[in-house]
DNA sequence: CGGATAGAGTCAACCGTGTTGGCATAAGGG
DNA sequence: CCCTTATGCCAACACGGTTGACTCTATCCG
């Protein structure tokens, strides 16, 4: 039975599988990654990830405690390919900036990964070391610790969320690019003017623009305000806290 | 044959279901919200929404071309009850953050479908009218078109992207509180202080702020940068566009 | 050096999923 | 009032995750 998954390190006998690979965790992982790029996000199944690492499906409930398990290990594993693209170099904006740039591109550099995986919170190491970065960051820049909190949930759910609507997209452009390049064509493609005067008036600049992630633009316009706020410290008690809309959660102690 | 799906309009004959319930497009998506309600963001399947309906699974066929052409229907759906509760006022920065906050509630309202459905553009009309009411707000209110694009971009990908983020984090609480919540106490909760010293320092405050969302936080940020371009404008070319990063694909034309 | 042990890989099977082709039937036009 | 055909139903298919029982062998211990 597959109840208790051995923890990684704590792994010793590693017997070859009948085709001869010698499975582990970040084998598995660095497989799904190929196997979702060149099958896309849904393609990704134990059956064909067994296939392409020469093992039983069933095999894989050895190392991950299922499908889901195994999803949040790959978020974890292209966080921590950000993570170490980064370094620091002590002034506060450039390195956040950097930072936000390297999480977002690294996702986007598997983008069938990553929507699948970039609105999940792993709560794995490495993403709690990106977590202690930002906050690291910000403290020693000067922030007095509401804004730094503030700012660094601002920060962490804007790039994860932009990672996700972004890889998706282009994901979707990549695969299946029957379906729904049709879709954008034949449905957007030409629009009566006279019922959306706006959308025709800017077409042009339109397709010049939505091609690219708007990521950039709303980080520096994050950037901003918060250089503003260094500067000119206001108070800014806790917004009016609308309707309980819940976040993403992430570190937190009592 | 499920192969042609007849347009709600032009639908003449409707036959009453086997347990005398009688269809249609609107019947079926209102259906989709609740099961999505009671049993997650996965647990809608053809069959159980077909029990839901007292329908065959497979009548779903006749109306939606597959769960994704549903899927998409539920995505215009929210995003049309948004539009329908928004009213504008004629000053642009109070109806921009109505419309966001509109957006972003209303996706929140139904969790569970917009987990599934937020990430996706679904090129279904009352999207289309959302696209078109924004760039309305921004010309009218004198941004020239460059940047009323490039605000555009931002503000709608932005809105749903977190609201995607957040929905996920939301319905991710709400269903599936076994293996989660265990997850988030169990791993998250103590840190060793001298590991994670910055997370330690404002645990508090970040447990009081995590549970929330970051967008009004972001979209405000976003909101002051135009205010700022508008009455200093700056031409701002196109950025340096870095590595080619596609973003969500909406209204265009040639 | 040689068992004993238990961890890793395999096999077959379970149930639930989307989807489809063929069929029955009743709604509504003529 | 009949005929057409849109609409709902049925049975079946291929494929998904997951598990329990099993074999085999890498490593431990004497």
């Amino acid at each position: 039975m597959a109840k208790q998954v051995v923890p990684e390190p704590a792994r010793r006998r590693r017997r070859p599988t009948r085709r001869g690979t010698v499975l582990s965790e970040r084998l598995i992982v660095h497989t799904a990654l190929r196997v979702l790029r060149e099958h896309g996000s849904t393609g990704l199944t134990a059956r064909r990830l067994g296939t392409a690492l020469g093992a039983d499906p069933s095999t894989l409930y050895r190392y991950f405690a299922g499908m889901d398990d195994l999803t949040r290990a790959i978020g974890e594993e292209l966080m921590g390919q950000a993570l170490d693209r980064w370094t620091a170099t002590g002034e506060w904006r450039a390195d956040l900036r950097a930072l936000g740039r390297a999480i977002h591109s690294s996702y986007l550099a598997h983008p069938q990964a990553a929507a699948l995986t970039a609105s999940r919170v792993t709560g794995r190491p490495r993403e709690i070391a990106v977590d202690e970065t930002i906050l690291g960051i910000l403290r020693t820049a000067g922030f007095p610790d509401p804004a730094a909190v503030r700012l660094y949930h601002a920060f962490i759910d804007l790039s994860l969320a932009f990672a996700a609507l972004d890889a998706g997209a282009l994901a979707l452009a990549e695969e299946a690019r029957a379906t729904d390049e049709e879709m954008w064509t034949s449905t957007y493609a030409q629009l009566p003017a006279e019922s959306y005067p706006h959308i025709a008036a800017t077409a042009r600049l339109l397709a010049a623009r939505m091609p690219h992630s708007a990521y950039p633009v709303v980080l520096d316009a994050l950037l901003d305000n918060a250089t503003a706020q260094l500067t000119a410290p206001r108070p800014e008690p806790t917004p009016p806290a609308g309707p309980a809309r819940p976040g993403r959660q992430s570190a937190s102690g009592s």
